[in-house]
DNA sequence: TATAAGATGTATTTTAAATACATCTTTAAA
DNA sequence: TTTAAAGATGTATTTAAAATACATCTTATA
């Protein structure tokens, strides 16, 4: 059980932005820093874009900076937001419907599903400006 | 975020071999009801074996039985046994030490690992017992 | 108006997981 | 004591999702 390296990323891009504000981050910059293939992380700053977390201004210099203040983004909302597969298991899984002979009657499911909103609740009580770097 | 199908089907099968008390129950019975591969499914069962939560029996009316009884399986218990990656994000992983350049210095690690905790605290609270079908 | 930035769609590669195949060992019934 | 039914085990192949690479477009400003 992992998140995927997408989401990972992503808290990674938040964390740095968080640490530069009043900046414009280039992706270029992140790339550099945290040594991630950089197309792969247009893809993530684009994703986070799009679920409102960052701003993006193009142009000559243009770069990234955080929607909301990271004391008002809460680490959950990413990893809910971000990870797109989550379904601990298939009979979770939309497009798994009916495979198991045993859905509907096994009790596993809500268990599971309680198990996975105990670990989301464990993150939505931190926040982003929380989890920055020590010294 | 999901756990992998093998635990999936270790989950089943001791749903299955609860559900058949002081019976032996073979491979190719479980593959049939599960409309699961029973390659695979021998892997699963093997591992179950090693991990000691199934006893099994060769030869002619052999099969396949529960080692304790299922209120003495706790589900987390299964899951932290079954599941090989449990690395929430890459830094968990040894064999990926050093990677990330914010590693020991980001407070993320120690909040993903207390979510992960939670996660199993919720499952080590039910027993394979619990989880039996309705009905 | 040139250049530095992000946007976006597609293609390829990589990896872990799942599945398949082959053969060996064990056991009990005929 | 032989045969068939069961699990054990190692290796190879396939699959699917994720990660990465590539190409081109759009935007903004110095």
């Amino acid at each position: 059980m992992q998140l995927t390296l997408h989401t990972d990323y992503a808290l990674r891009v938040l964390i740095y932005l968080a640490m530069h504000p009043n900046q414009r981050v280039t992706i270029t910059e992140l790339s550099t820093f945290f040594n991630i293939s950089r197309n792969h992380l247009v893809k993530v700053v684009h994703n986070l874009g799009l679920k409102g977390f960052i701003q993006s201004v193009r142009g000559k210099n243009g770069g990234l900076y955080l929607s909301r203040s990271a004391d008002q983004i809460r680490v959950g909302e990413v990893v809910r937001q971000m990870e797109a597969n989550f379904h601990i298991v298939e009979c979770f899984n939309p497009q798994k419907q009916g495979v198991c002979p045993i859905q509907g009657k096994c009790k596993l499911t809500s268990l599971l599903c309680r198990a996975k909103e105990q670990f989301l609740k464990e993150l939505d009580g931190t926040l982003l400006s929380e989890v920055l770097l020590n010294k």
